[in-house]
DNA sequence: TCTGGGGTCCTAGGACCC
DNA sequence: TCTGGGGTCCTAGGACCC
């Protein structure tokens, strides 16, 4: 048996957690460089606002309603997201981090031990609701059910019926077919907009619908594999199971960091700037899970919006390092400046970059044994594996100083810009603006809240 | 003027190998 | 005239998720 624990609003519900007179007030947070909206809460979405909805498209309206507008404040989100999970962790048996508000729950076997004692799962997810707002001021739901798709469509019901307060356990086939035919065939986990479109065409309007398609129908229309596992899941047989994220943590299979600029860029150099930057930062992540990367990703994106621009919007390329992997961030670099050289056109308009490391594996699964000599196959030579291994002992001080004194305080000269006439910081051309940002409340001494 | 970022899984064609 | 088959790796891209 599966739960599913979502956070309601989350972005909307931390900033809340901190400051109680936005309670009962419809408030917005805006994505990066303060451009759209991607968390809303109830009396928000009330008002009409919608997920993604450009903030100078409804800038208007948000101030004629009074709606409260932050940037987003994601230090502040990871933090909060890292107490619901660890309470979680020490609830239940097995956890798995989804997303940075939402983790199933292993509750297999729990219900017969529980049920003399503790009463049914019902209870427990309800105390478990409970208990993580007690402790995190954070509102949740959880749906209860025999397969991960049913989980969370139960939470889905559980989010929008209040009369079930925020619980609901799918617990026998009567219950689990009433649920189905509740809800529309584009809210079912696993269909967007594409498959929406073509399942309504088809006459497929409910949950209820599609778990009744034939296997070959899905294979054939839903993308393969995937859509015969999600039929299968809504008929109540589990195709996925509980993937635990060990110490609270989870360990990505992909790393990556991108950035719409804060302003249209076209030298190389001020690209090069922002790629490094994201490089760095990506490598940094890659270094905190204690990985290597052995596959690099460079992107630089036009804008889609323009009307004078022709798609293709984003060119990329991709490179299996030849030294094997790394997580030395200048050998990193040093390989994005030529796949960079490679992507670029001159006099073009840049929007975006990003960088993606793929490939991952903890130092030593591979590289390590070609150390001996061993005769696996593709070998590196010694000079490549030096190459590969870098500095680790530098980046280890990297690390440490920029955890210890934050972010950027020591970076590669190629993601600096040329010294600013004065000592005094200047935005780089990439970065944009946040000009609503809440104090890092949970993660900043000098930002700690006074309680008088 | 102004339209997010970070992931997962799957497919498919070409290169290359035996 | 006539030219195999199967496997893996690499790379790019599409669909989906929050």
């Amino acid at each position: 048996m599966f739960g599913l624990v979502d956070c309601n609003n989350f972005y909307v519900s931390c900033e809340r957690v901190f400051q109680p007179r936005l309670e009962g007030r419809p408030v917005v947070i805006l994505s990066n460089n303060d451009g759209c909206i991607i968390s809303r809460s109830a009396e928000a979405k009330a008002l009409g606002l919608k997920m993604g909805d450009p903030y100078f498209q409804v800038k208007e309206q948000l101030r004629r309603d009074s709606v409260q507008v932050f940037s987003s404040n994601y230090t502040l989100y990871g933090d909060m997201s890292r107490r619901v999970m660890h309470y979680l962790g020490a609830t239940v048996p097995g956890v798995e981090i989804y997303s940075i508000d939402e983790a199933f729950l292993d509750l297999s076997g729990l219900e017969q031990h529980l049920t003399p004692y503790l009463g049914n799962l019902t209870d427990l997810a309800q105390r478990i609701r409970v208990g993580v707002k007690a402790r995190t001021g954070i509102p949740v739901c959880v749906g209860v059910a025999p397969t991960k798709t049913l989980a969370k469509l139960a939470n889905r019901l559980a989010k929008k019926d209040a009369g079930l307060g925020g619980v609901l356990y799918l617990d026998s086939a009567r219950r689990r077919a009433w649920a189905l035919g509740q809800v529309p065939v584009g809210d079912v986990w696993g269909v967007g907009r594409q498959y929406a479109q073509k399942l309504t065409a088809a006459g497929i309007d409910s949950a209820a619908d599609l778990a009744r398609v034939s296997d070959a129908w899905a294979r054939k229309h839903l993308g393969g594999v995937v859509g015969a596992r999600l039929v299968q899941e809504l008929q109540g047989r589990p195709c996925a199971g509980l993937h635990p994220s060990e110490d609270g943590t989870l360990r990505r299979q992909s790393i990556s960091c991108s950035r719409t600029f804060g302003q249209p860029l076209s030298a190389f150099a001020d690209v090069l700037a922002a790629v490094t930057a994201f490089l760095s930062r990506a490598a940094e992540k890659l270094r905190r899970q204690d990985d290597m990367a052995h596959v690099l990703t460079v992107y630089i994106s036009k804008n889609r919006f323009a009307t004078n621009v022709l798609p293709p919007f984003s060119r990329s390329a991709t490179l299996t390092l030849p030294i094997g992997p790394t997580a030395d961030t200048r050998v990193l670099v040093s390989y994005a400046r030529a796949l960079l050289r490679r992507l670029w056109e001159p006099g073009t308009v840049y929007h975006k970059a990003g960088v993606v490391l793929d490939g991952l594996e903890p130092p030593g699964t591979g590289q390590q044994l070609d150390l001996f000599g061993s005769s696996a196959p593709n070998q590196n030579t010694r000079e490549e594996e030096v190459l590969a291994v870098g500095r680790p002992d530098l980046m280890a001080s990297l690390d440490a100083l920029n955890q210890r004194f934050g972010r950027g305080t020591v970076r590669l000269a190629s993601a600096v810009l040329p010294p600013a006439p004065q000592d005094k910081a200047v935005r780089a051309p990439w970065e944009g603006q946040a000009r609503w940002r809440s104090p890092a409340f949970t993660t900043r001494l000098e930002d700690l809240l006074i309680v008088r």
